[in-house]
RNA sequence: GGAGAGUUGGCCGAGCUGGUUGAAGGCGCACGACUCGAAAUCGUGUAUGCCGUGAUGAACGGCAUCCGGGGUUCGAAUCCCUGACUCUCCGCCA
């Protein structure tokens, strides 16, 4: 969330921002319901100070076995029952005024280009080389059900659209993007592996964003107030809330294999054919922690780290900047690596890498302390993934994919797989 | 799932027959003294959030916070209700 003092007293930058994102937030609520708690505010505390010295005067009369007490007493319980009076207003205020707040969307960075949609967003580089064939290439649900290694029926059958079962090599090779992107990450850019719950409170989410304005794209058991993760961000992020860092630790870095839940409410008939959007899906995700001074640095970093996914599987990808537009609610500045599909003929979003300020940090109150003797401040937070699986198992089953119908192992998985190709 | 015990400041730990207890004592930490330096010792200090004044630095005043929420009371860490979590025993299980 944003600071709220910040937005009282920069009300045009925070209009403009929400404008820049197109975001339907309104800033009315949040400035009425603020300007009434404080005044609220001030009332009850006067009347809780006063309360508070009558009661010392009382005790001490007591002490003394003085009776003259009661004047006292009866005028403070009526002291008391305005005091409930106000209390009860001013939770219904803060309620509203906490609703309100958590609903503004992060500040845009001043790098951010501005734009209305993402065809306004800028491609960064473009990567790696583009195969070249010499048949058609299939899309990877042909690929997928030839080879016996997707089966998008018994999916359906189990669970509904949107689901689909990967067998024998395909659930194999996804195991093997796994285990070697984790062993990547961990091992050559020195992220610290985490095994989060997938299952989480309310208030991770409220941490990271997702509540309360987005419930609609979240599985949520109602019984329990639990909510299944729509990404590993969630509980990762939010392994630190409530906590106050060491500052000479950070960076933290971290890298996480989840599975992914998301209900796709927001993408109802988009993107319906193959695995490309389900409502369960694994991504192995990056999450940093680190000084403000450092956050855009941190960021370019993250991006390099997750570009050495598709570089050494041999694809075609490109980083993308996010034009204000198309930024998420709580980021302040995005990249999106995509890669190329020849198959189903598109860039496929396989990472999304942002940059949080202290938006999440605020929401979960995350801090660290320079030293012992400083006060302490907010972290900045950022993730991307690294990668998300069924897209990446999409562009390798596509770039890969032979003449025969068979996939040839890229070279960084064959010991992971266990065999060079695939049928 | 059943029964019982517990949850106090960075940590340990008093208070829990309601009234200078934001909270004893100890440890840790910071600064100072002593020392060539250090240890030991002594002294001082050591939470956070919000509101207000100041005007955005510091300072000062107020309110709140003894797991969370509600209640009783002039007044609650202390009494009552409720929720969460931890521990022990029993049951069950991967």
């Amino acid at each position: 969330m944003l600071d709220p003092k910040f937005v009282r007293e920069h009300i045009d930058v925070v209009t403009k921002a929400i404008a820049d994102k197109g975001e339907q937030a309104d800033l009315g609520p949040f400035l009425e319901l603020d300007a009434r708690r404080r005044g609220i505010l001030q009332q009850v505390e006067s009347l809780k100070a006063q309360r508070n010295t009558v009661s010392d005067q009382i005790a001490q009369l007591k002490k003394q076995k003085s009776p003259d007490a009661d004047a006292m007493i009866a005028e403070m319980r009526e002291v008391g029952e305005r005091i409930k009076a106000f209390d009860e207003e001013l939770r219904a205020v803060e309620e509203k005024l906490s609703d309100a707040t958590l609903s503004l969307p992060n500040i845009p960075d001043p790098s951010v280009p501005v734009g209305t949609s993402e065809k306004e967003n800028v491609v960064d580089r473009v990567l790696g080389e583009e195969r070249t064939f010499d048949f058609a290439p299939k899309p990877h649900w042909e690929i997928g059900e030839k080879l016996g290694i997707i089966d998008f029926e018994r999916g359906v059958k189990m669970s509904g659209t949107r689901f689909y079962v990967l067998k024998g090599q395909g659930a194999r090779l996804q195991r093997a993007l796994i285990s070697w992107m984790l062993d990547v990450h961990t091992r050559e850019h020195g992220y610290a592996e985490v095994y989060p719950p997938y299952i989480v409170n309310h208030h991770c989410l409220v941490g990271t964003g997702q509540l309360p304005k987005f419930a609609d794209n979240l599985y949520h058991d109602a019984e329990e107030d639990l909510w299944l993760i729509p990404t590993a961000e969630v509980p990762v992020t939010n392994l630190y809330r409530g906590e106050t860092l060491d500052g000479q630790q950070l960076p933290v870095n971290h890298v996480a294999y989840t599975p992914c839940f998301r209900r796709e409410k927001m993408s109802a008939g988009k993107d319906v054919r193959g695995i490309k959007r389900g409502h369960q899906f694994d991504k192995v995700e990056l999450v940093k922690f680190c000084l403000p001074e450092k956050s855009a640095e941190e960021l370019d970093k993250l991006v390099v780290n997750a570009c050495e996914i598709p570089k050494r599987l041999g694809l075609r990808y490109r980083v993308v900047a996010l034009c204000t537009a198309d930024l998420t609610f709580a980021s302040t500045k995005t990249y999106d690596i995509e890669v190329w599909a020849p198959g189903c003929n598109e860039w496929l979003e396989v990472s999304s890498c942002s940059n949080f300020g202290d938006f999440q940090a605020r929401r979960a109150s995350i801090k660290f302390k320079r030293d012992a003797k400083s006060k302490a401040e907010f972290v900045h937070t950022l993730n991307g993934s690294g990668l998300a699986l069924p897209r990446t198992l999409i562009a390798v089953l596509e770039n890969c994919q032979n003449a025969d119908g068979t996939v040839s192992v890229p070279e960084v998985l064959k010991p992971y797989m266990g065999s060079d190709r695939i049928g």
